[in-house]
Order: structure tokens, then C-alpha cells, then sequence
DNA sequence: GAACAGGCGTCCAAATAATA
DNA sequence: TATTATTTGGACGCCTGTTC
């Protein structure tokens, strides 16, 4: 296999046939003529060795080896784009740029709106891609690139990337309203009474809590864990069972006031949400530009980055 | 260093083949 | 039969070696 013959033009083919299963719809997407396209899969076919795809009916199917071929070249094509978006001076209001950020599923909730109205007003060509990276994969996602931000309570990452503090909450505790509540406060036992709802996972920082309370030899039931807040109101609805969630979250997910919410009889650090970058990108125009949209939308202190 | 010629790579249009 | 992939021949542009 002579791999000095390959150019980045070819793997720009390839990358678009293994998107759009077609030769024809690979064109148009490159720009080419659908004959441009076969030939250069002709020439990958010869200097790879390998068939890479086979037409099934209307579909060209890749092949084992492309499969293979498929994850590290999607990597090293969004490096590529990275690399070239270095090189163009960033312009808001003309970019077409994909802005990458990580954030959780409450963090979708409660940002994504002014985050998407603040970019329809001044930078409406501007696509945010918004993923879900495993807590410990955000550091070197940020620094390849695959990421421009992370957003959310991610203590572990504070010291090894740039962040900016975005706020600061303590954590309250939510149910369903039924008789026999407390009025206005809960004990400790009463509160360690319920069972509870765990939303913890890779993502997210908020395995505090429960660091927390095994500090202070303090043992909740928990009755289940989940990874995400946003089917938390649908269990509670049908539960007896308590959850402990940050306070800023109860707006979203008890809009209409259908669960009791105490403050926490115990006290525990609150969550800290924090915006993260690489230091590679202090300097990058488009890098700088969308945290501090984010700062400026997110912030309860002025940005200064 | 500049100009030229030949070779090579890439692309396109048209024709052909394969598939549902 | 319609759609899509593949093949073929020709045009164009770039690269490299040669000559001055």
C-alpha cells in the first residue's frame, strides 16, 4: 500500500460517501460531478487495496475495513476543519462556523434559549453542536478541538483547562405535594425518611452530594439513579420518593408548582457552573468570541476573558 | 532564474453497466 | 424503466526536468 499517493482530497471523498451512502449525493455535497467522485473512489480502491464500498440497491455499503477507517478519519477531518478555522479571522455576523459545547441535559434547558436568541441576533449563520462528553474525555476534547467549550458543575476539570465562573446555587430538595408534608422545613430525619432520586452520571459533578453526605456518615436510600434531571418530575409524579437538585433548576422542571421544595436540612458545598476552554485557545478569535457570548448570556459576573 | 516541453493527475461529459 | 455506479476519452492545469 503506497499511502504517499493518498491526498486530503481523497479522504474528503471518502468521508462523504461513508456520510451520504451515494456517490451521486457525495458530489454534490463536495462539489464535484458524480464521475469525479467514482474515479477518486477508484483511486482509493487501488492504493488501499480494498473495495471499501459495495453497492446494495440505491445504497453503497462500506466495507468492514472502511467501518474501520470511519471513527479515526471523522477525528482527523474535524481536526483538519478546526486547523483551517484557525487560519479565517472570525466575523459573527457572516460565519457559518459549528460551535461545539458540551453541557448536560439541565444545562440544555436552562442555556440553550438565550444561547440560541442571542446567536439569531448576531451571528444567524453560526451552528451549535450541542454533545454530551463523559466528564473524563472533555480535557482532551477541549484540547483537540472536537470541543470549543464545556459548560455545567465540572469541579474536576478546574485546574487543567481555562474556565470562568458562570454562578453559584446551593441545593435544594423536591416532592410530590400530597398531605401530611412538612409546612415549611424538613428535618434531617424526615428528609433521610424519603427515598431518594440520584441524578449522577460521567457527565456531571453532581456525585458531590453524595461525597457529601459520606463525609458526614449521613446514609440516604436511594430508590434510583439516573443520569439525566429532566425525567425527574415524571417519577416524582407517580413517587412518593424526594430528589436533591441545584435551586435554579425548580423553575424548569416545577414551572407550575406541582411539587413541595425545602431547603436542604443539612448543609452541603452547592454547585459551582463553571465554562471551560483549552489555554491553546485563549487567543482564537471564534474560540473568545463564543465565550464570551456564553459569559455575557450565562454570567452573573462580567466577562473578562 | 526564466522559459519551455513532456508527463501526470484531475475533472468533466457521454456512454455503458448494474440494480430495484 | 428509472436511477445510480462505472468506464472511457478528452481537456486542462500543475509539476518537474532540461536548456539557455
Amino acid at each position: 500500500m503506497d499511502t504517499n499517493r493518498i491526498d486530503l482530497n481523497l479522504l474528503r471523498v471518502f468521508h462523504a460517501i461513508l456520510e451520504e451512502h451515494s456517490l451521486t449525493l457525495a458530489a454534490n455535497r463536495l462539489g464535484l460531478s458524480q464521475p469525479g467522485v467514482s474515479y477518486a473512489l477508484g483511486r482509493l480502491r487501488a492504493i488501499l487495496e480494498d473495495p471499501l464500498f459495495v453497492r446494495t440497491g440505491n445504497e453503497m455499503q462500506p466495507t468492514s475495513a472502511a467501518l474501520e477507517m470511519r471513527e479515526p478519519l471523522r477525528a482527523a477531518m474535524a481536526a483538519a476543519e478546526h486547523a483551517l478555522h484557525l487560519m479565517v479571522p472570525f466575523n459573527a455576523a457572516t460565519s457559518t462556523r459549528v460551535f461545539r459545547l458540551s453541557m448536560s441535559d439541565i444545562g440544555e434547558l436552562a442555556f440553550l434559549p438565550r444561547l440560541c436568541a442571542a446567536l439569531a441576533e448576531c451571528a444567524p449563520r453560526v451552528r451549535l453542536d450541542i454533545q454530551s462528553v463523559p466528564l473524563d474525555q472533555i480535557e482532551d476534547a477541549l484540547r483537540v478541538g472536537r470541543l470549543d467549550l464545556a459548560i455545567g458543575n465540572l469541579p474536576a476539570l478546574v485546574g487543567r483547562t481555562r474556565h470562568h465562573r458562570l454562578f453559584h446555587e446551593d441545593y435544594v430538595c423536591m416532592t410530590r405535594r400530597r398531605r401530611g408534608l412538612p409546612k415549611r422545613a424538613l428535618t434531617l430525619e424526615q428528609y433521610l425518611a424519603f427515598p431518594h432520586v440520584f441524578v449522577g452520571s460521567l457527565e456531571s459533578g453532581h456525585h458531590q452530594i453524595e461525597d457529601s453526605f459520606r463525609k458526614r456518615s449521613i446514609h440516604r436510600q436511594i430508590a434510583l439513579q439516573v443520569p439525566h434531571f429532566t425525567v425527574v418530575p415524571h417519577i416524582l409524579a407517580h413517587t412518593d420518593w424526594i430528589v436533591t437538585l441545584p435551586r435554579r433548576t425548580i423553575e424548569l422542571l416545577n414551572p407550575a408548582g406541582d411539587f413541595a421544595v425545602y431547603d436542604l436540612p443539612v448543609e452541603i458545598p452547592g454547585v459551582t457552573v463553571t465554562v471551560h476552554w483549552h489555554s491553546d485557545y485563549d487567543t482564537h478569535d471564534a474560540n473568545r468570541w463564543i465565550r464570551t457570548l456564553v459569559i455575557d448570556q450565562l454570567s452573573d459576573e462580567p466577562a473578562h476573558t
